[in-house]
DNA sequence: TCAACCGGTTATATGGAGGTAACAAACCGG
DNA sequence: CCGGTTTGTTACCTCCATATAACCGGTTGA
């Protein structure tokens, strides 16, 4: 699990990112508005912790090209008494915030939390019906059978049915969540990745009982 | 195993050292700042547990004093509410800290986390299925065959996949695991540090059965 | 009826990840 | 200071996941 921290506070940005490694949690740093975009776009991280007061573009801006680009939890740090950025920040799609001065704990227990919302929680191995996802080894096992290995994008599209267990699923949302960005103009990416998908999990691709088309809409996994 | 503990709360300070001896380590205990630095001297132990708010010289300066002479594990002990004290404390080169209160179990769990990241786990010489880690001697021996030996940075990634045995560990987790901190674009090394492995303790180092690659995860140790 | 659209399939190009080798730099004990 | 070992760096190769494109059949609605 990784995490970008944003912070021209460089004491307040080791303390943080010391406490998030001690829990495991590998950490990417950025000193200002600028280093912080580079870092999510070069390390793709899973969450983001952005100070609204930092030299070059502020959180604000930060924030936005985020979201922009991609979903992650995004968590906003602020100082007691303007509590007015933090109208705007949620506006821009920020998940949450904290108020300065806070401990390394609360930080962390919040971040936690975010990614439990967002289903990206690391150890639990995720389940539903017949169908049993290893986040971890990259596997599902189906039905009990032999453990099949997935690619990344076949792993992030499961995750996502699954956590909407025999509900229908978007394709718009799919290619959110799946790909991070794109345009929903993009389904031939999820074409492809549906089908190869149904190469590895379904007993005859031809006729899915797992992953079934909800014509119109999206996919749905169907776990009984 | 040797551990300093200083504190000036004598009843803290007893019952952190009940705690270590009962998990039979020896306690070498200090009220304030001097005596710390002159039991360090005398005893040269193996960690060292350090209260902020000592008289005398402060845990800081203590803290400052050991970092120069010495590598050994050092946790601050603070009171919740002083959190930048840790910024200045972990400068200052500490390894953890703990904020008070806290339980004798979780101060003894922290030790333990310290000593391992050391390598100075005192406990039974690691091992799991055919694969026996004695950290003393930098060896590995594979089924009971002869002693493998090791160098640092190979001990230390077969540390970690001994500890995680049979489950994938993500190769970004191995780099700041085995390097400390590294930016997570230098794969390169693991990919080489993993090469030179497989050559020393793999039968076939073309087809690997203990050291395995999860493709687009990170590698596992087999160890049956 | 037919054109537009949707979903499935197949084929091919491209880029990144991992393996390997060779070499350079740093380290270390004598 | 020397020689060997360990670690870091660069380059190249291969393979596979992903991206891109084209084609097919079915459905729908003008």
């Amino acid at each position: 699990m990784k995490v970008l921290i944003a912070d021209d506070d460089r004491d307040l940005l080791n303390l943080i990112a010391f406490t998030l490694t001690q829990a495991s949690y590998l950490v990417v740093k950025a000193t200002d508005g600028p280093a912080a975009i580079r870092a999510f776009d070069e390390e793709s991280p899973d969450l983001a912790v952005l100070d609204i007061n930092m030299p070059g573009a502020s959180g604000f801006q930060v924030c936005e090209t985020i979201r922009a680009k991609s979903r992650i939890p995004i968590m906003m740090l602020t100082v007691r008494g303007e509590e007015e950025d933090l109208i705007r920040a949620l506006d821009l799609g920020a998940d949450d915030y904290l108020t300065k001065p806070f401990s390394p704990r609360t930080l962390l227990a919040r971040i936690k939390a975010l990614l439990r919302r967002a289903g990206l929680e690391s150890s639990a191995p995720a389940a539903a019906g017949r169908v049993a996802l290893d986040v971890q080894e990259h596997t599902v096992r189906i039905s009990g059978g032999a453990p099949i290995r997935l690619t990344k994008l076949e792993l992030r599209l499961l995750q996502m049915l699954l956590a909407n267990a025999n509900r229908t699923v978007s394709s718009d949302r799919l290619l959110v969540q799946v790909w991070g960005h794109r345009n929903s103009g993009d389904r031939q990416l999820l074409k492809q990745l549906v089908h190869r998908l149904r190469h590895k999990i379904e007993a005859d691709p031809a006729s899915p009982q797992l992953l079934q088309t909800s014509a119109g809409t999206g996919y749905k996994l169907v776990v009984d």
